[in-house]
Order: C-alpha cells, then sequence, then structure tokens
DNA sequence: GTGGTCTAGACCACA
DNA sequence: GTGGTCTAGACCACC
C-alpha cells in the first residue's frame, strides 16, 4: 500500500479499516490483524497501528479484549451507519467533482443511468 | 493552493487547468496566465509552469505565441473530447468506489437518482 | 560533438539516437547510455539528455525501468517507421536541393543510376 | 533569411549565392545588388557581403566593373563547373546519409527511381 | 513583456 | 547505481 503524504498514516489506515468494515470484507466480531503484524505488513510503527485501532474503537466500530486482540463490532447499526456515511462521503465527492466540470444533475443521472443499463452488474 | 505530494506538480498543474478549461472557465482563444505570473501565484519554479504549458499544447488544448502568450485552443472538438474523457474518468473513479463499499450498480443508480430529485439543481 | 546552435540540443540527441536505432546500430532491447554518462560524453546538462530520452519515449522508440535504464523498444513495426520516415526526410530534402540548384526529376535520376552503377556497393 | 551560427556568415551568404548562380536564377551578366543593398536586406554589415563578393570574385563566378557593380560571368564553363561541383555535394551528402541510415545503393536507386516515377516533373 | 532552452545542483523512489 | 522531478538563475528570440 501506497500513503499519501498529506493525511497522516494513521488516517489513511483507519479510513482502509473502515472502507473493509464497510464492504464486509470484516464482518462483525472478525478479528483484526495483531498490531505487530499489521505494522510489519504496511511497514509502519506499530504506534502508529495502535492508534488507528484506539480511533476505531472510539467509534464504536470495533472492540478490544485484552489478550485475546481487536474484533469489529457487532453491532448492525453501527455498520450500517459507517457504510452509509462512507457512501455518503463517495457520493458528495463525485457530485462536487462533477460540478466542477460543468455538469448539472441531470446530465450526472443520465450518465448514471447509461452505465448501469449498460453493465447491469 | 496546495500540492499533493504523491503526483508530480506539474501533473497537478495540467488537471487544474484541464479542469478549468473544461468546465468553460477558460473558454477557447482565453490568455492563461504567464508562465512567470502563475509560478509566482503557485510559488513554484517557472520551469515547472512552462512543463505543464507545454504538455497542455501537445495534448491540444492549448497553442502559444511567441511573446504573446499562451492561449487556449478554439478547436470545440478538442474541448468537447477532453470533458468527456474526464467525466469518464471521475464517474468510473466514483463506481469503483462504490463497489468497494459493496454497492452494487442498482444502489448506486437509486441513490444518484434521489439525490437529483431533492436538490434538482 | 558539436553542436548546431540553431536546433534545441536535445533535439539534436534525439535526431542523433533516432539515425543510430534506425541504422540497427542500436537494436531492440538494447540499453541507452544511462542519463547522467551520456550527458558527461556529449558535455551537456543531465537534463537535456533526460528531455531527450523522455521525448524518444513518448514516440515509443524507447522504454525506461525504474532504476535499471533506458531501453530500446523491441517492437518492430515502430523501428520500421522510424527508418522510413527518417529516409524519407532525406530523400525529401535531398530533392528539394537539387530542385533548387535547377536539375529536374529526370536529371536527378540519371545521376543517382550512375553512381549507383559505378560504386555497386 | 536565418544564419546557421557555426559557419561564417559571408560564407552562408556565399552558399546562397552560388546556388542562385547555378540554378540560373541569376545568369550570366546580370547584375548583383550593391553591397549596400545586400547588406541592409540581409541586416550585415557591408563589410560581410564585401567579402563575400571578393570571394566569389577569385573563384571567377562574377566580376566587378569599377562604378558599375558586381556582375555574373558570362563563362559558361565556370557556370557549368559550379553547377556540377554543388550537385556533386548535395548527392554526396544525400548518399552519406542514407548510408547511415543503413540503405545500400541499390535501395537508394529504388527510391528514387519510384520517386521520379511518380512525379513526372 | 512573452515563451523556450540550458545549466548546476538537489532530492526522491526504485533496484 | 538508475530515471524523475524540482529549484534557482541564466540567456535567447520574438513582439
Amino acid at each position: 500500500m501506497q500513503f499519501d503524504s498529506n493525511l497522516p498514516i494513521y488516517t489513511q489506515i483507519i479510513n482502509l479499516l473502515k472502507t473493509q468494515i464497510a464492504a464486509g470484507k470484516l464482518s462483525g466480531g472478525d478479528k483484526l490483524p495483531s498490531v505487530r503484524e499489521l505494522a510489519k505488513e504496511l511497514k509502519v510503527n506499530p504506534n502508529t497501528i495502535q492508534r488507528s485501532y484506539q480511533e476505531l474503537e472510539r467509534e464504536g466500530l470495533v472492540f478490544t479484549q485484552r489478550g485475546m486482540g481487536t474484533f469489529v463490532t457487532q453491532e448492525q447499526t453501527k455498520m450500517q451507519a459507517l457504510k452509509k456515511s462512507l457512501a455518503l462521503e463517495v457520493v458528495n465527492n463525485f457530485v462536487t467533482n462533477m460540478h466542477k466540470l460543468g455538469f448539472n444533475n441531470k446530465e450526472i443521472f443520465t450518465m448514471i443511468a447509461e452505465l448501469v443499463g449498460e453493465e447491469k452488474k
């Protein structure tokens, strides 16, 4: 993984984990990698991982059990809220960019409609 | 303006100018700021701006006149192609991000439809 | 090597390398001298060589591998097209000069025919 | 006219005039422009023109008459020799360049034959 | 004033 | 070591 040097690394790791949780790659109850393990994998100081995990815990997305590790929360409401908020951010970002390019909402809608129509995933 | 340290500065300047051209903030025939002027404004070396302008000229989006300055092309086809390609990039990016979050095309469509309906910009 | 002060140095270096590639002195896959090496040899700034290499890469005649060096493309079509276009330029130049001297095509043909006949290289 | 800064300017003017004489644009007996006139036209010091004319006279291609001006020689032999020698130079140059590109004499002949065939000037 | 080229020297990422 | 980017500052041709 590459880190954008503008955002603090721990923030980028948080976003990475949030995305995985929201997408269901990490489900409720799943164990996150240990701090040392992930630190090694991402070639980052363990303190940085620690800080990311703490922040996720503060937001209620994960919980830690002494001696056991860190786990994704099982509260469905939390997970749904997370998914929604991340999606909202992506959508807003998208719309803002399109507006910058001079497209109005109707045009945006048309383009998405076409794309969905042709792919049918 | 802030520069993201991952992409080369000259690339970011190119993108900035492309967006402005595509959005019509810079119309056909408009004069771009002089190399030195923009360099001063963006706190960047004139050579860096020079490189950006040259790349834009190579792509046919601007043309230069010695001793006169650099100007946005008047070819409508170029500008339309630019707008299309930039939009395509933004849309694809958006869809990719949404897929990463676990949304399928139908869900994406619904969200956009709602958004267009409620704002009516 | 001497540089003609009319054309930019980087252009002349491009032409030099193109000729060597077209003539087969540099074959597909061959490594070009490193930027710094050639700069030293031609008594030119490394940036100037860099620019030449980049232009050649843009034209698809060479490709670069980070940390490895710059190499002549292996695509035969590219190399053949290059040889053809360079030859066309030389021939046209020649014919133009002969026309300036007041020779017509038939006379030019005769001169070349004689030359080929006597040398048989 | 542009001057290539490698060759002395007076040499370049000599070549220019030789070409015009050889091509018949300046015929035997024609008056060359006055030194001052040509100097003004080419934005060059009159001494430079003077030197060019002297050299041409030394080679027997022009002659000067006090108070009248400088004229192209009427000796046909001189003019023919000039045309031949200039042509020889152009041809040799051409062949050398083609050899550099890796073409042999037969290939050169073929290319010229095709070109003459299609244009029929 | 404008853009275009070049140098000298620096720092980076990659291998 | 390699190529890639950037800065600082210079000189040029053109207008």
